[in-house]
DNA sequence: GATATCGTACTCGGATATACATTGTCCGAGTGGTGACGG
DNA sequence: CCGTCACCACTCGGACAATGTATATCCGAGTACGATATC
C-alpha cells in the first residue's frame, strides 16, 4: 500500500505557491524546475489538482497555477484526496456475504467488524491531514531555512512569478 | 492509493481461525472455501502470514494453518504487516534537497514538515489497527450471528477442522 | 500618431506509450496416514 | 497378532504468467503580448 509520488511533488509544489505573496503563481515548468522534478509528470499532476480545485489554472503566455483559496485553507488531506481520490485505502467487498454457511436470514444490515475497524483508523489518518494546513508548512520552512537560501529564492522568483 | 484485497481475505480467514479451540486450525482450501474466493490466491497470502509469524504452517495430510499465538494478542496491523510490508504508504524522497535554490550551507537535518506530517497520521492509523485484536473481531462477529448461522458454521467444520 | 489586426511565444489539457506492481495460477517439495507384508 | 516398511493422498511453498495501475511523455487547444499595417 503506497501513497502515489504525486503526493510528494504536490504538496511541496503547493508549499512554494503558499509562500508567495496572495494572488500570484507560478507555471508548471517553475514548480518542476525548483525541486529538479519531470516537468511534464508534473504538469499532470497540478490537472489533478486544478480539477480538485485546489489550485487555478491559468492559461496563456503568463499563465501558471496559483492557489484557489487562503493557504491556511487548503491542508495536506485536500492534496491527498486530488491526486489519490476520495475512496479508502481499505474496500470492504463484503466477502462475509459469501460461503457456504451464510444461511438465508442471515442480518447483514451490522456493518462487517472488520470494515469498521479499518474505516476508524482511516478516519483519525484523515482528521491528522485535514488539521495542517499549507500555510502551517510554509511558515514552518521558512522558519527553519537560512537567510542565504531565503535570499536564493528571492532572486529564482524574480523572473519565473507571474 | 489502496490496499491489497489480501488484507480483508486474511482478516475474514484470521477471524474463523480465532474462533476455533485454541490449538486448531484449517488449511488454505477450507480457508478459501468459507467466504468462496481462489483457494490458490487465498493459499499465496496465508504465506505471507505465516512469513511474518502471525500463522503457523503445518504441512502434510492433516496440515493447515493455525493462530501462532492467542488471538488477543495479534492485531489488524499485524495482518495488515505482514501482506503489505512495514513501510509507510508515504516515501519521503527528499526532494527539497534538490532545486537551483538549495545553498551549500543549507542544513536538511531538521525533518522535512510534509514527511513529519504524514508520518504522525500514518502513526495514528496504526495505532488504531494496533488497537484491534482478533479475539475482539471474532467475539464481536459470533455475537451478530444467528444461531443458525452458528449451527451451521459447526456443522461445516465437523469434517474440515484439524 | 493612434488603433485594429495578425502572428508568435508560451501555457494548460488530455490522449497516448511504457514500466512496474499486483493479481492469479500452477507444479514441485514435504509430511503424515494407511495398508501391506513379514516376523 | 504386532511391528516395520513402502506407498499414497494431502498440504504448503515458491516459481511463473496475466492483468491492471501508476509513471512518463508528447502534441494539440487556448490565451496574452507584441509587432505590423492601416486609417
Amino acid at each position: 500500500m503506497k501513497m502515489s509520488e504525486g503526493v510528494e511533488w504536490t504538496a511541496h509544489a503547493c508549499a512554494l505557491l503558499a509562500a508567495l505573496p496572495p494572488g500570484l503563481g507560478l507555471p508548471a515548468n517553475a514548480l518542476a524546475e525548483f525541486h529538479s522534478l519531470a516537468p511534464a509528470y508534473m504538469a499532470k499532476h497540478m490537472q489533478a489538482l486544478a480539477r480538485a480545485g485546489v489550485v487555478e489554472s491559468l492559461r496563456g503566455a503568463a499563465g501558471g497555477y496559483r492557489l484557489a483559496r487562503p493557504s491556511a485553507d487548503i491542508s495536506l488531506w485536500d492534496i491527498v484526496e486530488a491526486i489519490e481520490g476520495e475512496e479508502p485505502a481499505f474496500r470492504c467487498s463484503e466477502i462475509r456475504q459469501q460461503g457456504p454457511c451464510v444461511t438465508p436470514n442471515s442480518d447483514f444490515r451490522r456493518p462487517c467488524e472488520i470494515h469498521a475497524a479499518f474505516g476508524k483508523a482511516e478516519m483519525a489518518w484523515r482528521t491528522h491531514l485535514k488539521s495542517v494546513s499549507l500555510a502551517d508548512v510554509a511558515t514552518e520552512v521558512a522558519r527553519k531555512s537560512s537567510p542565504q537560501k531565503r535570499a536564493a529564492i528571492t532572486v529564482w522568483l524574480q523572473e519565473k512569478i507571474r
